[in-house]
DNA sequence: CTTGGCACTCGCTCCGGCTGAGTGCCAGAG
DNA sequence: CTCTGGCACTCAGCCGGAGCGAGTGCCAAG
């Protein structure tokens, strides 16, 4: 009986707090929210949710605030995910098939997500395990360079720059050429990943060949595309009103980083589901006094890269995840259809 | 002779104003140049450089600080380009040797730029002009929708989704495949150009072959790949210690539009010359606060694309300048080699 | 368990005075 | 005509104290 009073009370400060961005006092809260309980029974139930770590107070005479366990609790219990509304619904759509291009799709996802949700967006490349292998070209850019690029039937296109041991003549590049094409050529990429890694042992030894196979193995195994990511809406920054050069700096500066950034969608990266990270629960220092809003995404129902956002503890989650979530759906429908 | 001291006055508040960030006063400034005049004869020049527009007072009782004007004049006139110290050089030249690829190339060189100015670094993409193709596919994605690739000597590939008016059939997109690869591969871009146009001329009406000749002919000119540009070190931003709302988020806003970027820095494209632009002197009013130094660069002295910073006024213009013309030869140099 | 009352805490804001860097002007000296 | 020292003046920034008020904790009664 009082311990539901007490999550009422938990939620309406969580929402009051994102809404207000001030610490919000029991009073205020009973005239805000319908609670038919007086301020006095609130201020005990503000005491006890305190001790148990959900609250706190910046200083004795203030409102309370959720600390990033009281933001656990309400993500993990209090949250009712609302839909999206029917114009949001036709606006994310509406956005999303206009694009081209993969890297069209990605861009407007990102714009998208970030305008949706007011925060900082990222969003993963896809993987390609489903797409299958359009043409390799091998082009010579010195005697003893070679740029490998593999397009594949999704439109993406993978490129990589090889440093021989030994310079390469035309003919074997030619003959090498036309190995590869016939291997690959029209395969889905594990196939042609097998069948490279058969030709490499084929050719055993030092020589180029051997090496551009295994290279092209692992350019089209999914490690390299996984690599790439898109920010967005860094501008939303902005909003961190208080402490700036102590909190927006570094962030900006992880957000360039892109290997911290991939360690911070991989982490949570369990598919289907939204997932949240709040506050410090990470190991990413840079990240530690903010929340992550992540989930999967990908044709098929595979879980395949990741998107989410990143912003303050103090944000509006349902509405962040259910945006969060409406982008992925949509975007995993355009990838399921090209 | 009073005008030369003038001018060596204005050197002077520039200089301080730009390592103190406040505004400097007559008697600061005698002690720290070595001015053999009293502060007394300086503030006089000063004040006949304040009627000139040259120098403004944040308030009545406060030092003076260099207008845009004062700025320019300081560039104009007063500055003699330093040259990057040797161990700067050789930092600039292992760190983008470094680079494997088109891309790496760029972003090395974003990242250089804004680590040797402490400010935001914007390059655009080289263009191809001198580059011959490697080899054009086309992809179909959907019965009404190809992929056209093109992979270009430099190791660019350029790509680009082509909405049919009517389904193409396989056998045709083969032909027409052939017909575009014999036609384009092997040239230079100009002359790939050129045949494709023919190619369309000789196949008229309103068939999927004449659109084809035409979009490639369109992707491969230097248009599309002017468009794309890299932004980095936004971080920086966060140096703009004072008014924070106001002055960087719309900065942050302005740096994702490429669009406007592009604006910026087609401007003030002159070859082979750092160009500065200070304040107001451009027509956008987003970058109004701001100065941009940019400079062109490209293969063999061709100034085919522009790459620089965008700062606050009140910046180091001699170091600024000096990194600048020192990335981007370096750049060259390497765009000459590939 | 809830409620009203009450004393208490303490951050925020306003106000006045002080300080000091910096200026403008002027009169005198080169 | 230019430079210099002197002098009065201005004004932003920095305390420090007073007052305010939101909010709390505790207690005794319902």
């Amino acid at each position: 009986m009082q311990e539901e009073r007490r999550l009422a009370v938990l939620r309406a400060i969580v929402e009051d707090y994102v809404a207000t961005e001030e610490p919000v006092g029991s009073k205020a809260l009973v005239e805000r929210h319908g609670l038919n309980v007086s301020p006095a029974t609130v201020r005990n139930d503000m005491a006890a949710l305190e001790d148990e770590g959900y609250l706190a107070q910046p200083h004795t005479s203030a409102g309370r605030v959720p600390t990033d366990k009281g933001y656990r609790l309400f993500v993990d219990r209090l949250t009712t995910v609302k839909p999206m509304s029917g114009a949001e619904k036709r606006a994310i759509s509406t956005f999303l098939d206009g694009a081209v291009d993969l890297d069209d799709v990605v861009s407007r996802s990102v714009r998208l997500l970030s305008q949706l949700t007011r925060q900082v967006a990222v969003v993963q490349y896809p993987t390609l395990s489903r797409s299958t292998v359009r043409h390799v070209e091998l082009v010579a850019l010195g005697p003893e360079r070679l740029l490998v690029v593999a397009i594949l039937s999704t439109g993406r296109v993978e490129q990589r720059v090889l440093e021989l041991d030994a310079p390469i003549e035309d003919a074997a590049l030619a003959d090498l050429r036309s190995m590869v094409g016939r291997a690959a050529t029209g395969e889905l990429i594990s196939d042609a990943v097998l069948a490279l890694g058969l030709l490499a042992e084929a050719r055993p030894g030092p020589g180029p060949v051997a090496a551009v196979a295994e290279l092209l193995v692992e350019a089209m195994s999914d490690h390299r595309s996984q690599e790439r990511l898109v920010v967005g809406g860094a501008a939303n920054l902005a909003r961190y009103g208080d402490s700036f050069d102590s909190a927006v700096r570094p962030l900006l500066e992880a957000l360039e980083e892109h290997v911290v950034l991939l360690r911070l969608l991989g982490e949570a990266s369990t598919s289907g589901m939204v997932t949240v990270r709040i506050g410090a629960e990470g190991p990413i220092e840079e990240f530690a006094s903010t929340s992550v809003v992540t989930t999967g995404y990908g044709p098929h129902d595979d879980a395949l890269a990741t998107l989410g956002i990143v912003g303050p503890t103090r944000m509006d989650y349902p509405g962040t995840m259910a945006a969060v979530r409406a982008v992925a759906r949509y975007l995993s429908r355009i990838l399921d259809e090209g």
